[in-house]
DNA sequence: ACCTGAACACCGTTCAAGT
DNA sequence: ACCTGAACACCGTTCAAGT
């Protein structure tokens, strides 16, 4: 019986082949006949290691959530230098893989990878002294921030031309504003903008969390020199 | 010759049935042909008054982004607060028809109303005194959170169950985050935190930019009492 | 000018059949 | 256990033909 002889296919070949195969080609190339194609394999075999596309879609996008960097997180920097740090490490995954964003964008964070992140993310606040339910919103909002600057400015696909629509009717735009290589500087210039302006407006609610702290004595609020030992039970307080 | 009798179809009538279509059955029932069923005309009729099916997408998208309120910057009101009820309503639009969200916050912001809305963003910044180039990245980064949040709360679909992955490796997300009832609220929380936030962070560098204006006489900034006279001009200087 | 039926080149997915 | 070919029920779009 020689039965093991290695399959064909295996999940890790078909991720990876569906990942070049949409950097290169965009997310319309990828069809289960031309990824199979691909892998010089029939269209049905894919489904022997995928339920539906979908799942397999899920996969390829964990694995974009994965190369994003979380080390920060755990190296004792200081929650806003790693938030930052941490924004545009995603920011970069998402540019090396736009035609990624529009399913990674939408898609429920429930991926391993995308939990590691939140996790992170989540860890890093509490110990540094934000409440269990700002944390989790905290890491959210950061989320939206990141992906929504990132599906603008990479998936959107390039303006074809200036000059598509009469400028009459929009007084304070200018020529400027059609012209594509002036785009991916506005874009990367409001997704610092906003990184630093959302990191200052969160450091002025942690001064007042940190007064309300002293005054009020020990509320919900937990202190930042707690140790590690409060914050691994399980409740999010969420 | 009856010629003039009136066509069964135009674009309106397209565009109002297409959304109605999306939002009760989602995006992936608007077909070409299920679209004409429900015109009561054959599929390639459409292509009579859209040259693609994309087109269509597109004016549907830019009806939604119609709803959005804008006199918020017409009528005076000092530009945070103006940002913020306008960051709501624009947010409540998506909330309406949540399937097309994933349409709308990929495509490029170059329909008549996305238009208009980017202008009368940047009208009512430049009129408060933000420099140009400010100004456009402030809209910008706005619309990107936004969209960013609309698309995971709205667009994300429903997380099937809770339990669906072992709790195990992610020591600090509880069972509260896999809750979908618990999800709109955090989803709404990270929205409301994000916006107040933002603008926090830039009453701050509006803050910093008037007292260097105020200190180094006329430079590239504009002040805040300056006429309408100077930036009906043309350029953005973006 | 606008609508139709037929057709083209695709899709995702299922399934019996092979090994 | 894993791969195949054939098939099903769809797609978006084109085009000659009708009025």
């Amino acid at each position: 019986m020689p039965r093991p002889r290695t399959p064909l296919l295996n999940r890790e070949r078909i991720v990876a082949a569906a990942l070049r195969l949409v950097d290169e080609e965009g997310l319309a190339a990828l069809s289960t006949r031309r990824l199979a194609g691909e892998l010089s394999v029939s269209g049905p075999s894919l489904y022997n290691h995928f339920a539906t596309k979908d799942e397999l879609l899920d996969a390829v996008v964990d694995g974009v959530i994965g190369e994003v960097d979380l080390s920060m997180f755990t190296t004792g920097t200081p929650w806003p230098e790693a938030l930052r740090d941490w924004a545009r490490s995603y920011r970069a995954a998402l540019a090396a893989h736009p035609h990624i964003v529009p399913v990674l964008a939408q898609g429920p964070g429930r991926r391993p990878n995308a939990l590691r992140l939140a996790d992170a993310v989540f860890g890093c606040l509490v110990e540094a002294g934000w409440p269990r339910g700002q944390a989790t919103r905290i890491g959210a909002l950061m989320r939206y921030f990141v992906t929504g600057s990132a599906l603008a400015s990479f998936a959107a696909g390039f303006p074809e031309d200036a000059g598509l629509y009469d400028a009459a009717d929009y007084p304070h735009l200018g020529e400027a504003h059609r012209l594509a290589e002036h785009r991916a500087a506005v874009d990367e210039g409001a997704f610092e903008t906003g990184l630093e302006a959302l990191l200052d407006g969160l450091a002025l609610r942690f001064e007042r969390l940190e007064q309300a702290g002293h005054r009020g004595g020990q509320g919900d609020h937990q202190g930042s020199r707690t140790t590690n030992a409060g914050r691994a039970a399980g409740s999010t307080g969420s």
